[in-house]
DNA sequence: AATTATTTTTAGATTAATCTAAATTACAGT
DNA sequence: ACTGTAATTTAGATTAATCTAAAAATAATT
């Protein structure tokens, strides 16, 4: 059992080295967590030897497959708060960060498994980024925003990027919804501009902006 | 600022000494938060030196105003968490209690203003327990046992002694709920039951086992 | 390749919260 | 008022997480 600092200190190593993939240095790992160098020193060797990470002196450390299983779930717990916080209590997806900080060690299986349903069992946090499922396995296709696509590709809408009122109810008006299919029709070069067809249905016009804030996921 | 640790120790002073009056002894409160009276005796002096509660050797202690005012943030924090679990994520009024022992440690006024807002500001709990306002307010009339109140006087249920699930559903079965309007129509001397007619709508009968376990807040 | 600079690790201290064992104080019954 | 028991406090250790300062290893630069 982890306590909630080597918690911590597993979901940096997971973000610094992108899913596990590169070695991290102690000094980065000291500045993520806002520590010494000295500290991170002590700390990945207790990391080391409870199995979460696999460490040789002076190479840095990556998670082993036991971590990143750990790590996963943290992530899982501090992603569902966020969508929760947002979508519930009204917070801006900039303010959440904070909070879910905290919430994301909460330790209750159930509690996790009931607010994941709750939700709706969701896929993204408001920030787009990708909610890991409860065996860990996440959706690793990456998000993009609409504006990117080009004519012809079609999509999911899995997040926003404004969580305003205004934003949301100009979507609510458009029929855009998360998890909406989307086919981009045309796309105007002078302003970015773009029509698109939603779920086969209606197409529509947006704007730059507005296809700047949508993410999607492309089939 | 208090630690995680600090506040359990507090919250457990405030209801060993009911709300403040009581001194409360060493031992208690060690067993109360589980621990030795040797570590009581150290947080205490701690938290006498912090100002929340007042120490004198030997005599044990109470919580002072600044204390009482702590407690009872916490204990905000945690019956709403308790509504929330019940309400939203279907938890059973016996599973809350220890999720909410995590969830009323987490720091964010907003947070906590915005739930508070979500559930249509409660003023009870799932066990009927009162909810303190934001500013520690808390609703003071007494809970009384239903069966001792008199033919005549009116009231609302404020909570159960008994929540077994069979109970519970006997409640149902009654049509009586937590926030029901009653009024005591009829008293039998004999066997202490009662006619008693619920939300100035139906009447009904009930035991002297049932009426023990309704407890009631006199208008 | 040698030297300097940077990074990382170790050694030794510190703080918060706990414990056991021993000492002290309060209380209860004669 | 005395004495034995129970409650409480102190003393000294322990564990987790941190720090500073110094030592060791690696990397960079001439």
């Amino acid at each position: 059992m982890l306590s909630l600092v080597e918690e911590n200190y597993l979901k940096a190593i997971y973000h610094l080295s992108e899913g596990g993939h590169l070695q991290v240095s102690t000094n980065a790992l000291a500045e993520a967590v806002h520590t010494k160098p000295a500290s991170v020193s002590d700390m990945i060797q207790k990391l080391d030897r409870k199995g979460v990470i696999s460490y040789t002196k002076y190479q840095g450390v990556k998670v082993t497959d036991e971590g990143k299983e750990a790590a996963l779930k943290v992530i899982r717990k501090h992603r569902l708060w966020e969508v929760f916080l947002v979508k519930h209590l009204n917070f801006n997806w900039d303010q959440v960060h904070e909070v879910a900080e905290q919430l994301e060690h909460i330790r209750s299986p159930l509690l996790i498994e009931r607010l994941d349903a709750f939700l709706g069992h969701p896929n993204v946090d408001p920030h787009g980024d990708p909610i890991p499922d409860a065996t860990g396995a996440i959706n690793t296709k990456p998000q993009k925003q609409l504006q990117q696509l080009s004519p012809g590709s079609e999509g999911v809408i899995r997040a926003v990027k404004d969580s305003s009122p205004e934003f949301l109810q100009h979507m609510d008006k458009l029929g855009a919804y998360l998890g909406a299919q989307i086919k981009v029709m045309d796309k105007v070069a002078f302003d970015s501009s773009m029509k698109i067809r939603i779920d086969r249905a209606t197409t529509i016009f947006i704007s730059k902006e507005v296809a700047q804030n949508i993410l999607v996921q492309e089939n």
